[in-house]
DNA sequence: ATCGTTCGCGCC
DNA sequence: AAAGGGCGCGAACGAT
């Protein structure tokens, strides 16, 4: 495979730039930990950048970076992975918001759930057909003193090959691509390097912790010692060699070892899972699994590791992936923030603040409403657009059943039917999971159905034909594996989830344009995204315009993206996240 | 030791 | 043949 080329490097800055322009930048940085990529740490290495894919320019002193970013300001700046840069440069420079383009972002735009590599390498493989060392980054990382040529070299064929590739993507991107990015996906980088760091009651969590682990390790003596076995070992040399039996404690937290003694038990399954083992509920050593579990995940994932990621202000700062899943939707990193158990113990730990007041705010059925859309059904566009509770009006309307918000066994068996539909559920999954007759889910499913004709048709449309991507709303691709089954649970699912995501950015995108730049960043700050929830921070005096702001944008926000269609925010002050 | 993969589970 | 979509994380485990 070719070599990625570099003509020259100049070790200066680069010459002013025009406006018609666009230059590839990379900066490189050293003494970085892989969980504090997205944090002001680490030293600079150097910067560099490409406006011609052949020749580079670098520059190895901090204090040149302000004039390097001037001289090309007025360019359109692209990046690998712009998060990153942009948010380090910070650290040294003015930097405004900016039209950027991103390599590997606009690659997921592209060719989502086609390739999952979206490396620099990878898509310098992609595009021009070339190969990239990549140890020679790794060496940045523990670089003390001046970089060695061969550094320069690699810190050069990286702007090089972004800029190349960018070259590449914009001929091949469509106006609709382009959109995405730009109405979307870029609004979101700069959104997403400016969040605040989450206030964190430390002792709180500390004491829930230990707790935690207190639990777990009796559970693990406990059935250590029950389940463990002997096992034979020979100890010593020659004729001093003796038989010992040594005693190994059951590990609880080893899925093979679990089986084995549920084998014992005599339940013979294929897996432990816990969707598997609650079908066991009663069973004396299923249920201690089962508590060993919930413990064990709380004393490890949120466990008293978890506080390394408070910073000396008392906040967490995750990482936000931009376009993090196939969908488009974003994810979270180191830690996820999305993922903090509901529990109100947990959400208890995460806190406004000294001074300032907690405002979440999240779509109430994003999902079900842009299904509505989607479909075009007139008889669920009707029970939404009426207000009632949606799961209850389902229940009236498809299957004559009176019910209401507190008959929760059936209302909750007809959410799943409804959200596992836009997931590709079958009426063999439902049954299962509802522990129903497959004749009795076959029959829901066909009442379903039966009463929203147009919403079937639309299922039945999705998977009929596989037309190698999907597309939400927006406009936002995402490609089909052909050859894999998935392909029609996921036609049928990812404009939904897709569109939901979409929608979500451009509300951030909103928010922060309106009610964020009215009262300053200093009073007002978005903290996180959670899906179909937004979790921003404000002065206390202005909880009440912040909370009708955010809700208005919101809403406002989904009802353009599907018209016709009520939408509808739930949104609240708190002093902590438990509270809704 | 260090790596990548699998399992199981937290969230929407 | 498979049987509900999308993630990130920690422990276990097998490979190197």
């Amino acid at each position: 495979m070719k070599q990625l080329e570099c003509k020259q490097v100049y070790l200066s800055l680069p010459p002013v730039l025009g406006e018609g322009d666009s230059v590839a930048l990379d900066l490189e940085l050293g003494g970085l930990r892989e969980e504090q990529l997205h944090r002001p740490a680490g030293r600079f290495v150097s910067l560099a950048c490409s406006f011609d894919g052949e020749t580079a320019y670098l520059i190895q002193d901090e204090n040149e970076i302000q004039q390097f970013l001037d001289n090309i300001s007025k360019a359109t700046w692209v990046f690998h992975n712009s998060t990153f840069d942009i948010g380090h440069l910070r650290r040294w420079a003015i930097v405004e918001e900016h039209p950027i383009r991103d390599t590997m972002l606009i690659d997921k735009i592209l060719w989502s759930d086609y390739y999952d590599d979206f490396g620099l390498n990878d898509l310098v493989r992609r595009y021009l057909g070339c190969y990239m060392e990549k140890d020679v980054r790794k060496e940045f990382h523990d670089l003390e003193g001046e970089m060695t040529k061969e550094q320069i070299h690699y810190a050069a064929l990286d702007v090089i090959g972004t800029w190349l590739v960018d070259r590449e993507q914009q001929k091949i991107w469509t106006e609709e691509d382009g959109r995405v990015w730009s109405k979307i996906d870029m609004p979101t980088v700069w959104t997403s390097i400016s969040l605040d760091g989450f206030p964190i009651d430390s002792k709180q969590w500390l004491s829930l912790a230990e707790g935690y682990r207190a639990k777990k390790e009796e559970i693990e003596k406990e059935l250590g010692e029950k389940y463990g076995h002997y096992e034979k070992k020979m100890s010593g040399r020659g004729k001093n060699k003796v038989e010992t039996e040594i005693f190994v404690p059951f590990n609880p937290a080893s899925p093979s070892q679990v089986l084995k003694a549920l084998s014992a038990n005599g339940i013979s399954v294929d897996s432990t899972g816990d969707e598997i083992l609650s079908a066991y509920a009663g069973n004396e050593f299923v249920d201690r699994i089962l508590q060993y579990r919930t413990v064990a995940k709380k004393s490890s994932t949120y466990g008293e590791d978890y506080l390394k990621f408070v910073e000396p202000d008392g906040k967490i700062y995750s990482s936000l992936n931009v376009i993090g899943a196939q969908s488009g939707r974003m994810s979270s990193r180191s830690p996820n923030l999305m993922q903090v158990p509901r529990g109100e113990e947990y959400r208890k730990c995460f806190i406004a603040g000294e001074g300032r007041k907690l405002i979440i705010a999240d779509y109430s059925s994003q999902e079900p409403r842009i299904f509505a859309y989607l479909t075009k059904d007139p008889n669920l566009i009707e029970i939404i657009n009426s207000g009632q509770d949606i799961y209850c009006s389902v229940a009236d309307f498809a299957f004559g059943e009176k019910i209401t918000k507190q008959d929760k066994e059936r209302r909750t068996q007809i959410k799943s039917l409804v959200l596992g539909l836009m997931y590709g559920l079958s009426p063999y999954g439902f049954a299962i999971q509802n522990e129903v007759d497959i004749e009795v889910a076959q029959e829901d499913f066909d009442k379903f159905f039966a009463a929203f004709p147009q919403a079937a048709s639309w299922v039945k449309q999705r998977q009929a034909v596989n037309t190698h991507f999907t597309k939400t709303l927006l406009g936002r691709k995402c490609h089909l594996h052909p050859y894999n089954s998935q392909w029609k649970r996921n036609a049928l699912n990812n404009p939904i989830q897709g569109s939901g995501s979409d929608m979500l950015k451009i509300a951030m995108r909103e928010f922060k344009k309106t009610c964020m730049k009215d009262f300053g960043l200093d009073r007002v700050g978005m903290i996180m995204p959670v899906h179909d929830e937004i979790v921003a921070w404000c002065a206390e005096d202005l909880a009440e315009k912040v909370k009708a702001c955010l809700e208005e944008t919101m809403v406002s926000v989904a009802e353009k993206m599907h018209p016709g269609i009520r939408a509808n925010v739930e949104a609240h002050i708190a002093d902590s996240w438990s509270e809704k």
